[in-house]
RNA sequence: GCACCUGUAGCUCAGCUGGAUAGAGCGUCGGCUUGCGGAGCCGAAGGUCGUAGGUUCGAAUCCUGCCAGGUGUACCA
């Protein structure tokens, strides 16, 4: 509805000062006990004309009350002017169906999140991109976005290197058939364990060289596209047992499918081949037999490409990425999420990309978050192999909410880890706190899931007994006001939240919205009452907001509790 | 050293394209159960918005310096 009330406003901003020529009227949601809506055009306009905005506040506000539109204005303070909806067209925006802005429509975007290592375990970290890389793909598709999602995965590369080295250490060396008595389910933590005993081992001379040079053979089983030496098989096997163990955890996630993996395999060779080209045109250039991209003149530094070694580093394949990604989909819009320690390193690459392709560039948003956390505890490092995994905090979560239920409920214990994640802001530090999520009282998932089976509840009891006939009382009372002039404000945080790329402003709404509407709960009965049609079209509208908002951070709609 | 991120209540965070008396949740203290699911509701205490300046009618928000923490800074990802 802010839409409309800023369109009706402008039009009598224009009618009143024709002169005035660069009217944007913006409205601001404002507390309740100055309205609905607060707007400071009149201050605005003052400064540049010499105004005296009380004046020209005045003007405005007389003249929309005397057009009795679906909004009445009052003046405030130095010179806002307040709004104020009138109660029949909020009533009449509970039986409108959502008025989805689309700020996306037409458009083809690209996310890519979660961007696991295969022969790594996946950390509380890869759990925090998975989850709002996952929100935000939801949102920007709700926005009109046609959205492809994107799994980027180091399955080639120095770490491989360690992890295969300590897989053929424990298996005394390339002895595929003793891969088999890794048992089906414990594949996931004895690749872990190597993994950490690999990168110990990378610490130490003769291990690191052993290690270098198994890198290099890795590589080759891709050049070569060797799917049968020993080495490969047991390479092949150890990859595939990553994946199976991720999309094990995504579904138990509830995430919408990836619709692309691209292992970093599948770009080095584009990557290696563009960086050599571009070389030759003066991008790259060498440096100690390597090849490097002098980023000082961005403000930037200077990063290896390809190493002495003739091999791609991280940032080759991730050109190869880049290209490969523009070159499948001409997208609009590229949104990468990562963590923040690889915000300089991207713009690197960016910034070498942007000498010889621009769009792609242009159009890429790199969006980065902060450590994941244990409350009071320290940084997680996987390859020091202190690491909270993924896997830990699901199961605390899961046993948490065994505990407070009774039963098992996995919507609700990945549905508590989904909300604390997204309801903060995308970039700083992220605290993840188990004992919090014991409690699951306040702003929670459980909160909010709770607050939509009440509500359901309660409809569910109405049956369909309830006439739709609204036109006998049009007058609301406070509780139902504030619900309605609550739910009213979806469509700009959507839209909002679509354009910022922040998913935590569809959390803050929603449990502002579920608080709302609980004091309306406790205060306004629905059933066996003289208001009953009224309530009854608020508790439908507010269901539908409310599921609309879980949805849009992934949390599952839960019938019962 | 340089670059980027962060600093708001005891804790965890909103608010940051400048606007009215800086807001939540948790925790603390005190209330509410013949009624639609009490995982709820109501109330109280709790703040030099890191710090010092600047711009402005107006600054948590913009600019500058400083302080503190984090990250990156050549062949890891």
């Amino acid at each position: 509805m802010k839409y409309e009330v800023a369109q009706a406003l402008e039009t009598k901003v224009k009618e009143l000062y024709p002169d005035w020529k660069q009217v944007e009227v913006e409205l601001d949601q404002t507390e309740e006990k100055f309205g609905d809506y607060s707007c400071n055009i009149a201050m605005k306009m003052a400064k540049s004309q010499g105004l005296n905005p009380r004046d020209i506040a005045d003007k405005l506000a007389k003249a929309v009350n005397d057009a009795k539109l679906f909004f009445s204005a009052e003046v405030a303070g130095p010179g806002f002017i307040n709004i104020a909806i009138c109660d029949d067209a909020l009533l009449s925006y509970t039986n409108k169906s959502p008025n989805n802005p689309g700020v996306y429509s037409g458009q083809k975007f690209l996310v890519e999140y979660s961007d696991p290592n295969p022969f790594k375990p996946l950390h509380a970290g890869h759990l925090y991109t998975t989850l709002i890389g996952d929100a935000v793909a939801r949102i920007v598709e709700y926005a009109g976005a046609d959205v492809t999602r994107i799994n980027y995965g180091g399955d080639v590369g120095l770490h491989v290197a360690k992890s295969m080295w300590a897989i053929l250490k424990n298996l005394g060396g390339e002895n595929v058939e003793k891969l088999r008595t890794v048992s089906e389910d414990s594949r996931a933590v004895w690749l872990g364990e190597r993994y950490v005993e690999g990168n110990n081992a990378y610490e130490e001379e003769g291990s690191k060289q052993e290690i270098t040079d198994l890198n290099k053979k890795i590589y080759e089983i891709h050049s070569k596209k060797d799917k049968t030496s020993d080495l490969a098989q047991i390479y092949w096997t150890c990859r595939s047992w990553s994946y199976d163990y991720f999309n094990s955890l995504y579904k138990e996630l509830g995430v919408i499918d990836f619709d692309r993996y691209i292992p970093e395999s599948e770009v080095t060779d584009l990557g290696l081949e563009t960086v050599k080209e571009q070389l030759k045109q003066g991008v790259y250039e060498e440096s100690d037999g390597a090849v490097v991209f002098r980023g000082e003149d961005d403000g930037l530094h200077t990063r290896v490409f390809i190493n002495a070694e003739g091999l791609p580093t991280y940032e080759a394949k991730e050109v190869g990425l880049i290209l490969t990604k523009w070159q499948d989909y001409q997208y609009d819009k590229s949104i990468i999420i990562t963590a923040n320690e690889q915000e300089q390193y991207m713009q690197v690459v960016l910034s070498s990309v942007g000498r010889f392709k621009v769009e792609p560039v242009e159009r890429t948003n790199h969006l980065t978050h902060g450590v994941v956390k244990l409350a009071g505890g320290e940084k997680m490092s996987s390859r020091k192999g202190n690491i909270l995994s993924a896997v830990d905090v699901i199961r605390s979560a899961e046993s948490t909410s065994k505990k407070t239920f009774g039963n098992d409920n996995p919507g609700i214990a990945v549905g508590s880890i989904k909300y604390s994640f997204a309801k903060q802001r995308i970039g700083g530090d992220v605290i993840y706190d188990p004992i919090v999520s014991v409690n699951m009282h306040g702003d929670s998932g459980p909160y909010l899931q709770y607050a939509l089976v009440r509500a359901k509840s309660i409809i569910k009891k109405a049956g369909n007994t309830i006439s739709q006939d609204l036109s006998s009382s049009k007058k609301l009372d406070n509780y139902e006001r504030s619900i309605c002039r609550k739910m009213q404000y979806f469509d700009s945080i959507v839209d909002s939240s679509a354009r910022e790329l922040a998913p935590n402003q569809i959390c803050t709404y929603a449990f502002e919205l579920a608080q709302v509407f609980n004091r309306f709960y406790e205060n306004s009965p629905v059933l066996n009452n003289e208001r009953t049609d009224i309530r009854i079209s608020i508790v439908k509208k507010y269901t539908s907001i409310l599921e609309q908002c879980l949805q849009l951070i992934g949390l599952d709609i839960v019938e019962g509790m």
